[in-house]
DNA sequence: GAATCTGGTGCAATCGTTTGCGTGATTTGT
DNA sequence: ACAAATCACGCAAACGATTGCACCAGATTC
């Protein structure tokens, strides 16, 4: 019924006949409280149940202990993982983690920034939508000095934390297997330009082919707005209807690369022979797909934590210089049958 | 360099010359303030931008606009699906979400849920980790008449409000499914009996077994931790192996169902046909796999959904009696060709 | 013209923590 | 033994928004 009111700091004082400021102090293991004071003190405090205001002590000290996540969906296994690393980190520095996701549209993301900001989030991690270009919802944190990490679809537009992979050469890699293997005609599957994870990934196989002398066919690379599975069957069937099908795809993510095999399958398109796939991401249905599907690994879990981390550390060491650093982290080639020719 | 203070609405008052208070209803439209009045707080405040300070807010109201979600793992399909309908519901009415993880064990849920208990959230949408028994710790938000909702994975003990699919009926279907295609033998592969969705599961096959006139045989009743695709490997080969082995197999999510298929195929056994094969949650692996896993649909965003509505609803309509309420949501039998046999 | 309303606004206390400054009491140094 | 340093703690003013109550001018009523 009675509302029970929470125990406060001025409950404990009155118990032990101190004064607030005391108590708050010994809380916090203050050094010029004494020793024994500070012992009693926490103990009141946990046989009272005293459980801290953090608005109270927000409200004064105009800080949080709370980090925005703003992502395009929740639901992929790339982002969920990413989640979950941010999550398990900020858990361990005693962070709390509220997010928001734009659903890839760039009202959304506004409209989320501005949610974030005003709920006064110590810090911000963000991975772009897919629409994005303009930038300007992000200032008002740069302007109130909140710290931003940008995670693997990152702005070139502005200079803060990011955390990404090296997507030039994930793409060179993925490209020059495909080459290896025998492969002359390679089709790239790829994704908003504007968005920096895609052309890195287009440079690099553009240039793996160059640097293995093999040339560049426009009508190969095929543009995707969402890089669905939808766009990856239909894709898929205009190269293999063409006059010179590609002998190779190298797709900007799996779901897509999945999209291509069972594609090429119904097609009576024998891969990896007559037709060699490698995606990106190392998504769970990669692996399940027959043949399963080469793939680059993302290290998605610590990318998260290294963000978490990145936030907290400047957050702490309240370092006002160096605002910006760019984290990469490492990919891998991860080789399996929907590349991998016998006749090697 | 200068931290530029934020705008209050003293400010305003000042800029305005009116008192705080006014500008405080104005700003929500209270009908004891002018109209003129309001439109031009309004507008100064839009001029000035002024961003309210929750803190200050929730302090004075000693009330959040924050939802906390625990959930055992972030990154599987079915619950990042949820948590992104959550998300979606709580922001349209001006919700925020702050998430945490158990990762499955008791330890960490109830850190986690006095994590966010001490972050004052204004209600709970939680699943049960695996592990979990005791629910002790829950107690502290019903005895703050903060409500609570579990989804999915749902206490017994505990009465309050419970979004949730009829898993009885569900098992009964799919395992129905399964007997009409022709099954005799068919394997149940069961969660943890702690966990209510995983016994009504087994209880709607062990039904539907009865009801058509098949006999219940322990021996193919397998208990699993975790559902982890190692799991699933095992347990499949040593039911293929046995003396009388299965024919049919109803899985209790499509992580093993997965497993199971690659795992006979491995061994040369044909499924559908001299095995076929049933899932549960419809991930993405379910529809790549090859022959493509029948499965249950749950509306996983849609649950996500409810879950918000239901908590929003509690809060906002200050309804202290209904503390109780169990919404089930529809499920779907997805037949896919792991279990249609030509002969039917 | 006095009394009663009423619409519009201000006063001041409150929410619980934090913290700069001040003050006694005890210890240290010489 | 006395000044100085150290220690332990309390006072009181913030932080920004909310709200019960009081107040006042003008409109209405008799």
């Amino acid at each position: 019924m009675s509302k029970k009111k929470d125990v406060t700091i001025y409950d404990i004082a009155e118990r032990l006949n101190l004064s607030s400021s005391t108590i708050s102090r010994a809380l916090k293991n203050h050094h010029s409280i004494g020793a024994k004071t500070i012992k009693r003190v926490q103990k009141a405090a946990k046989d009272m149940g005293y459980t801290p205001n953090i608005f109270a002590a927000s409200l004064r000290n105009n800080q949080t202990k709370t980090i925005g996540v703003l992502m395009s969906r929740i639901n992929r296994p790339f982002v969920s993982t990413l989640i979950s690393g941010i999550e398990d980190h900020a858990q361990k520095k005693g962070y709390n983690i509220i997010i928001a996701q734009s659903n890839d549209s760039y009202k959304n993301e506004v409209d989320m920034a501005n949610a974030l900001y005003n709920s006064r989030v110590a810090g911000l991690i963000c991975s772009l939508a897919m629409e994005t270009v303009n930038t300007e919802h992000f200032k008002q944190f740069q302007d109130k000095k909140i710290p931003i990490v940008f995670v693997d679809r990152t702005p070139s537009s502005i200079d803060t934390y990011k955390v990404m992979i090296d997507n030039y050469s994930a793409g060179y890699n993925a490209t020059k297997h495909l080459i290896k293997q025998g492969c002359k005609r390679i089709a790239h599957f790829a994704g908003s330009q504007h968005r920096m994870i895609y052309s890195e990934r287009r440079r690099g196989y553009i240039a793996a082919l160059q640097d293995h002398g093999l040339p560049i066919d426009e009508k190969l690379i095929i543009y995707f707005d969402s890089l669905s599975s939808e766009e990856g069957v239909k894709a898929t069937k205009k190269l293999l209807k063409s006059a010179q099908p590609p002998d190779g795809i190298f797709s900007s993510n799996d779901t897509t690369g999945v999209s291509a095999i069972q594609t090429a399958k119904k097609m009576g398109v024998k891969v990896p022979d007559e037709l060699a796939v490698i995606g990106f991401n190392n998504d769970p249905i990669s692996s399940i797909i027959d043949p399963a599907l080469s793939t680059i690994t993302h290290p998605a879990f610590q990318m998260g934590q290294t963000c978490a981390d990145q936030i907290i550390h400047h957050l702490e060491e309240n370092s006002e210089m160096e605002l910006t650093s760019i984290t990469f982290l490492k990919t891998e080639l991860l080789v399996r049958e929907s590349s991998s020719r016998k006749s090697n």
